[in-house]
RNA sequence: CGCGGGGUGGAGCAGUCUGGUAGCUCGUCGGGCUCAUAACCCGGAGGUCGGUGGUUCAAAUCCACCCCCCGCAACCA
């Protein structure tokens, strides 16, 4: 049977230019989807921006345009923006899109003739800046939070759909499969929140306070509100309902998301599953936020952080390697430029990228580049084989549980192990001595063998990384994404590979010099 | 009594579920090596694990209370 992965990243909502928050959850989207690829899967990756709601509208205002221009405009920011980070999606999908449009209305309609949608009245507190409901609780003396001013009482005709009928089904589903939603803090999360009676959702917006949006099939003086249009792209983009891809990937899906948009991901979206009679998605997982020198990333602070400008200024490898070692999935982390610098210094630079070099070097300096076969095992050379194989083994597991930090770290220990290998058999005295030119090989050979695998292991995280390694150590070698079978293999690297002059993976970043830069 | 996360050597973290010599990275001090990107390897110094009390032969780890920091509190994506 053939394995398949669906991974999705949130559709990106076009009221704001991307940032690291975004960046990051793509970039993890890309590792499992690369992870998952190097392992035998079909797989796809969704990923795209969500352009309808009153915030696009008063974005595109602001901005002078009209909301189509305006959603075109930072929908193809997004869309530009993955190919410069290396993101491997397999589609991009946009909430204007005709095919997506008809997908929502055809849902609508489905739920509508089911009966689980009414038109009721919903009374509350709305301030017209913000075009939104608040409670009580939100309120700062009596005032909107944002403008400062008090909402007005209103009551409004709309349309809603009856998300309490499948609360104690979605109890009960969230009950049986511990793994639905991932980490365990944000399923008891929602489980909490599913404690309280569960509203209905109000999914409709009327046309005269809010045109920008899909009408309801069923009432044209309304517009579907964003999230029950949003949501639906997990499985407009699959091709729902007759595609294909819908039934090969549904069942596998797996979303991707940051803490802030845990409850309509938890709760609105299998209840509204539910109603269209689809089954739910296989897993929901949840990630934290990226902080900046301890504080909350805002505009009003001026610490957003720009994926390109990092890129940019350290390079994408490093940037990556850093959002994903970082990170502990799911609980919030830190982001400095100075933590930065210190992993591309020590664990780029230092491990990793002079491991290679000296690795590489020597071949070249005893050998004339040409590696030589490898002669009798010692128990060192066991010792390395063993500790490649169970690193391989630790890494496939944490994959799959999303620990990437864990999985990086275990890989780190065995770049560190094959430094010490390096240390304790002393190619360099070796050399010496005519009589043992076939230990030296043996040496070096493993060495490399080791740096073969480690190149599998940090593709996800690093492709071009993982490339360059392989170009430098078997220039002759097609490059395609390594299976990661065959880093369960020792012994695979050809012998008669001639390698490649070093150079140096990630240049050490000289701390004085950046600051002087900034200065 | 709103809910949740966190408080571990100078900095950043792991360990807490399944009590039993407190671990990692960076920094620092000393040594080794000289293949390598002044990199690599070995060793040392540095912590009453937020506080108080309890359970136990034994607690960072279990229990109770308290203090401090940070998020989230439904139509806001």
């Amino acid at each position: 049977m053939t394995k398949r992965f669906y991974i999705t990243t949130p559709i990106y909502y076009v009221n704001d230019v991307p940032h690291i928050g975004h960046a990051y959850t793509t970039i993890v989207a890309d590792v499992l989807s690369r992870f998952h690829r190097q392992s035998g899967f079909e797989t796809f990756f969704l990923t795209g921006t969500d352009e309808h709601g009153n915030k696009v509208l008063q974005a595109a205002e602001a901005a002078g345009k009209t909301p189509k221009a305006f959603a075109d405009e930072i929908s193809g920011l997004f869309k530009d923006l993955w190919p410069q980070l290396d993101i491997s999606n397999d589609s991009f999908i946009r909430t204007t899109a005709e095919k997506h449009q008809k997908v929502v209305q055809l849902i609508l309609r489905k739920v509508y003739d089911k009966g689980d949608i009414y038109f009721g009245e919903y009374g509350g507190y709305y301030c017209f800046g913000c075009e939104r409901f608040y409670t009580q609780g939100e309120l700062v003396d009596g005032k909107c939070p944002d403008h400062q001013k008090e909402p007005q009482f209103i009551k409004e005709k709309n349309y809603f759909f009856k998300m309490s009928k499948y609360q104690k089904w979605l109890i009960q589903h969230i009950e049986e499969h511990e793994d639905f939603i991932r980490p365990e803090i944000y399923r008891n999360k929602v489980l909490s929140f599913l404690r309280e009676p569960l509203e209905d959702l109000c999914i409709s917006r009327p046309k005269n306070r809010l045109s920008w949006g899909i009408s309801l099939p069923f009432d044209s003086n309304y517009v579907t509100y964003v999230w029950f249009d949003a949501l639906i792209n997990y499985i407009s983009a699959l091709g729902y309902p007759s595609a294909s891809a819908f039934q090969k990937f549904w069942p596998v899906a797996e979303h991707l998301i940051a803490k802030d948009i845990l409850i309509p991901h938890g709760i609105y979206w299998p209840t509204m599953l539910r109603a269209a009679d689809i089954p739910p998605y296989k897993r929901l997982n949840v990630h934290g936020y990226w902080n900046i020198k301890e504080s909350k990333m805002s505009k009003s602070l001026g610490n957003i952080i720009r994926p390109l400008e990092v890129k940019e200024k350290y390079g994408l490898d490093s940037f990556r390697y850093f959002l994903l070692r970082e990170m502990t999935f799911g609980l919030d982390s830190n982001f400095s430029e100075d933590a930065l610098i210190q992993r591309i210094n020590s664990d780029l630079a230092n491990d990793l990228g002079n491991l290679l070099n000296r690795n590489v070097a020597m071949v070249i300096k005893y050998f004339d580049g040409k590696v030589q076969s490898p002669g009798p095992v010692e128990p060192i050379d066991e010792a390395l084989r063993e500790s490649v194989s169970s690193v391989v083994q630790e890494v496939e597991v944490c994959m799959e549980e999303m620990a990437f930090k864990k999985a990086l770290i275990s890989t780190w220990r065995l770049i560190a192990k094959v430094n010490q290998y390096l240390d304790q058999t002393a190619p360099w005295s070796l050399a010496k001595e005519k009589k043992r030119q076939t230990r030296l090989a043996t040496v070096l050979y493993n060495a490399l063998e080791s740096l073969r695998v480690i190149a599998i292991l940090i593709y996800p995280v690093m492709p071009r990384t993982g490339v360059e390694i392989w170009r430098q150590i078997d220039p002759g070698a097609q490059l395609p994404e390594q299976d990661f079978s065959q880093a369960k293999l020792w012994r695979q690297y050809k012998a008669g590979s001639i390698v490649k002059r070093p150079r140096a993976l990630f240049p050490r970043v000289d701390t004085a010099k950046v600051q002087g830069r900034e200065g």
